[in-house]
DNA sequence: CCTGAACCGGACTGAAGAGTCCGCTTACGT
DNA sequence: ACGTAAGCGGACTCTTCAGTCCGGTTCAGG
């Protein structure tokens, strides 16, 4: 079972590719209809191999998420927890806003495993930028990703990097 | 056919006042049939005097909107800018999160008459705070309302205010 | 090759919601 | 009090989309 058939590993692959275009352009809107129609597939093939749709989005953002992880752990490496912080909420927007529609995707599939991974870091990293005196002690870890994830968010087309200033500086001590 | 029978008018009411309490506890995706439930009326009743969901939905939000426009004419009149512009951002955070569902419907209408009107009166303000120095002038005002609405929109229920701080320091000079 | 298991596509189901229509009811002017 | 126009309600249509199912097809091992 573990072992697909040769055309199916095929059209696995396919369906995943339309997905992330569909996905990037339309966000977590786009229909399984559409998927399909891009993968140029039958709707039925990606509902079998994706029992529902959230799977699907979450196959496509997996690698997005993973990289963010990759991210948080080098930040929680540096030994300047506050720079570390900065630093980290510019990568992971740069990586988020390279593809809005995927953006909207993470946003939606808010408690997925690798995100509970996620948040376990970027709550570190927050705390530790507290601790060192560079964040504001008012606000919980969970506040700062959300006012920044809702900063990106709601930035029209190429303006999020001033909404993000603007949160950041707003973050600072 | 401006008056209406005494039992429309009834029903016009009660259809306003259900649609208001419906669209405050789901947002604008409260469906008509709910309204039309809550009003103790028909569906077809309730199309008949909206033709469209959006009609409904503004019909229910123009006395917010309303409000939005007089506080923001009485900051045009104070002679501290800056303060004034403080000032307004809380008192209509203030009155969109009494009712955080209706906050979504303004934000779903977003270009309706009165809501033009508005953004145009909260554009002086912003600029007038720019010019005398109390907001960075790094911003454009309709970036100040998107920031505003964002941090309002994503904030948990009940922490918005933290939210709202953090993004008006982060508007400081 | 040839066969059966894996796979495919698309027809089908079911839900949900917006907007229409028409036969029945009710208000209200005369 | 009565006739009629305004109004009512809900059944109906239309659309969209997620998820199921099965008859036909294709792969891959023997």
């Amino acid at each position: 079972m573990t072992e697909l058939r040769a055309d199916a590993r095929r059209n696995l692959e396919r369906v995943l590719d339309a997905a992330t275009e569909a996905f990037a352009a339309s966000g977590p809107d786009a229909s399984i209809d559409d998927v399909a129609r891009l993968a140029g597939v039958g709707h039925g093939t990606v509902c079998r191999r994706f029992p529902t749709k959230d799977d699907l989005i979450y196959a496509v953002i997996e690698r997005h998420v993973a990289q963010m992880q990759a991210m948080a752990r080098e930040a929680l490496e540096s030994d300047d927890p506050g720079e570390a912080f900065f630093d980290f909420a510019r990568q992971v927007a740069e990586l988020s806003m390279s593809a809005p529609g995927l953006h909207r995707c993470v946003v939606h599939c808010g408690d997925k495993p690798g995100a509970a991974e996620l948040d376990r870091l970027v709550a570190t990293i927050v705390s530790r930028a507290q601790h060192a005196g560079a964040v504001r002690a008012d606000v919980e870890p969970v506040d700062v990703q959300l006012l920044v994830r809702s900063a990106l968010t709601s930035a029209p087309a190429g303006q999020w990097r001033r909404y993000l200033d603007v949160v950041l500086d707003g973050l600072r001590a």
